[in-house]
DNA sequence: GTGGTCTAGACCACA
DNA sequence: GTGGTCTAGACCACA
């Protein structure tokens, strides 16, 4: 699995790099409990700052993604991923609402922007259950 | 149509009142030609600053789906809103990446997905065509 | 209501912060919806570096005992404070099972640990109800 | 009696040792005079590392809750345990102080923040001079 | 070596 | 002005 920044977009570094390691996770390319790269590794590695990569990490570890292990170091949570919570629901809807507001005005019907919700779905997971590491 | 402001939200006050304008617009509770507040009559119902309002008056013209008239105001884009473009299109997809990666690894199917994404379009529009708030 | 901090303690001094304002919503000092001083201003006051302040911010804020206003800043969560959850529960008696342990070696009764325990609490509550600031 | 160390949490190893070896002599699973396993016998049982092992005894032995022996090896203080001193109340109170706080601030009463203290020093020694492990 | 903590300093988005 | 983000650099606790 690779990572991508793109240092001009609006999105700030530490969120890119959260959304990219959740990707790796949905497609499977990062499995429970395969390690990740220390800190200082993956920001020598992206050429960013360490707290920035540490930033990140601590998300992930918050919201159950990523766990700290005193002996293998970063993983992928091993225990089971976090659910689909009240509070996930919400938020997930509410970016959902602006999206599909921004789409039908431009004209994008329900069909169209269903499809593309599920089209990217089945983007985001391809590999899973793929290789094995 | 009413504007509701969380200010405790993370998302920023002039992203929320652009992502409500457009959902009124999307939901028909603002029709094409309608005059929106004036920026400093928004500012002072809103309880907040004369220049987030402008903010979001400008990006929304910018973005094609207000006018601002010299002597109506401001009012939505009475000649046709902008269409699904190559950079929305691109925009849409890499916002619905993280949400369906999110979504997939908390264990929610393509088939919920999709659905959620289909049920919010469709709230989203729900008054659409029928009555002028 | 004041803070104060031992540089030479074991303790980081993000976590005596947030020791010392949790004492200080305990105690009634710091009165829901109370504002707090910028992560700036209660830097320079304490001597101390920004990110340290904000640290301790941050955990307050995920905890739910602060939050982060965009127009009053910072302030004491006045939407009710978190409960007695299952996650506090667990951890209170993990750390209450040390304490307990190491207090009954060193020969303290039952009698005299709860005793303690429950003199320390009234202390802590002290001013609860009292200044309205 | 036996020793689980949990290699997420934040408690770093050795403290959890200190922890688990206190409690032990608490419970009287321990007792004094009792035999410890080496460090090397420890560390290996424990999948741990040697040094970490060591840092425990000591920290134990400066509290004077162990004595290393030529002979002997490491074994539970015989002579008798430390006492209730000053820096002990001092420390304790002051835990307690932390505990406390974030206990009133959930909502958890001073009848129930003595009660769970009380409850959890009983299971703390509850085999005191019963069983030998 | 690795994560955790802390400092110093800078720029930007937001209101 | 205020919080958010990022960098650079340093020291320490831990294993």
């Amino acid at each position: 699995m690779f990572i991508e920044l793109d240092l001009q977009s609006e999105t700030p570094i530490y969120a890119q790099l959260v959304n990219q390691i959740v990707e790796g996770i949905a497609s499977g390319a990062l499995q429970p409990g395969d390690p990740l790269p220390s800190v200082r590794r993956l920001a020598e590695d992206l050429g960013i700052n360490l707290h920035t990569v540490n930033k990140s990490y601590n998300l992930l570890k918050q919201e159950g993604f990523l766990q700290v292990h005193r002996k293998k170091g970063v993983i992928v949570q091993p225990d089971g991923m976090p659910g689909v919570t009240e509070a996930f629901e919400e938020k997930l809807r509410q970016q959902l609402r602006s999206l599909a507001a921004a789409a039908a005005v431009r004209g994008m019907s329900e069909e169209a922007f269903a499809q593309e919700s599920r089209s990217v779905y089945r983007d985001t997971i391809t590999n899973r259950g793929g290789e094995q590491r």
